[in-house]
DNA sequence: AATGTACTCAACCGCACACAA
DNA sequence: TTTGTGTGCGGTTGAGTACAT
């Protein structure tokens, strides 16, 4: 309180704790900071988290961001221990958000072995996907992601090369805001501005567009490396639905 | 009352990134 | 370019507590 947020391993020195500066900062955050919110979550805030958590995935710092008052360390324990029973209660799968009941279809005895079959799926996240392409140009530089994507492994973010981010700015319904100050970590990475109304589906916000969009991006990938040629002007004018299940087809 | 189980929550750990030297 | 340091994030752990048997 008296020199600031600043350099945490200099706090237990100045204060004459046993304690790492790391240990310091987590306290302050996670406890101490004045302006938290003391008190149990809201039924507002829990459909808040699990409408954030669909599109953000497991990034509890930008959760919080969006949740004034509430830490990350707070809002991960309460889906862990809480939203996570509620979704699968309310027949929803907590990772993919998705009915259950889609995701526990019976065995096709024409398609896959048994063992195929039931091996873990890749998870399909378009805006985790997304997040990470700010500022990255997928049409040139991930090849290797797209490899992954079409062989149905999971999706490695972290291989993503930067480039430019043309070809971004073309797409319908979206908004870049490339992240500048680097010393901002909980902008570190991340790219798309959200605010709550949205996430709630306010009047301005066209999710299915949006969606298409982003789903349409990504097989346009596929399609400039020739993998998909022989379809490259089925891709015009794609909804949601046509998105998704060329998705499925290609795993 | 004793024991087992489920749950919550603060804290720890390993890793990744930014930045300065 | 390399290395060391500081910092933040997400996954995980373990102590404490409430409740059931």
């Amino acid at each position: 309180m008296r020199f600031g947020v600043g350099c945490w391993s200099s706090v237990p020195k100045q204060a004459e704790l046993q304690r790492c500066g790391k240990s310091c900062r987590l306290r302050w955050i996670n406890y101490l900071r004045p302006d938290l919110k003391r008190g149990s979550f809201s039924q507002q805030e829990e459909e808040l988290i699990i409408g954030l958590h669909e599109i953000l995935g497991n990034r509890w710092s930008q959760i919080a961001a969006q949740m004034p008052g509430r830490t990350d360390n707070e809002i991960k324990n309460l889906w862990n221990s809480s939203l996570k029973k509620k979704l699968r209660q309310r027949g929803i799968d907590p990772v993919t958000h998705k009915p259950l009941i889609e995701i526990e279809r019976p065995i096709d005895p024409n398609s896959l072995n048994e063992e195929a079959y039931n091996a873990p799926k890749p998870v399909f996240n378009p805006f985790n996907l997304f997040d990470f392409q700010m500022g990255i140009d997928p049409m040139t530089d991930n090849l290797n992601q797209y490899h992954q994507f079409n062989q149905g492994t999971s999706f490695d973010q972290t291989q993503f090369t930067t480039s430019s981010n043309s070809g971004l700015s073309s797409l319908p319904g979206l908004e870049f805001n490339p992240v500048t100050e680097s010393s901002s970590e909980s902008n570190r990475g991340c790219s798309v501005e959200l605010k709550a109304e949205e996430v709630f589906g306010g009047e301005d916000v066209d999710w299915d567009s949006k969606l298409a969009s982003i789903l349409h991006f990504q097989l346009q990938g596929g399609k400039i490396h020739g993998e998909l040629n022989e379809q490259k002007h089925a891709y015009e004018d794609l909804t949601v639905d046509d998105c998704f299940g060329l998705y499925q087809d290609l795993l």
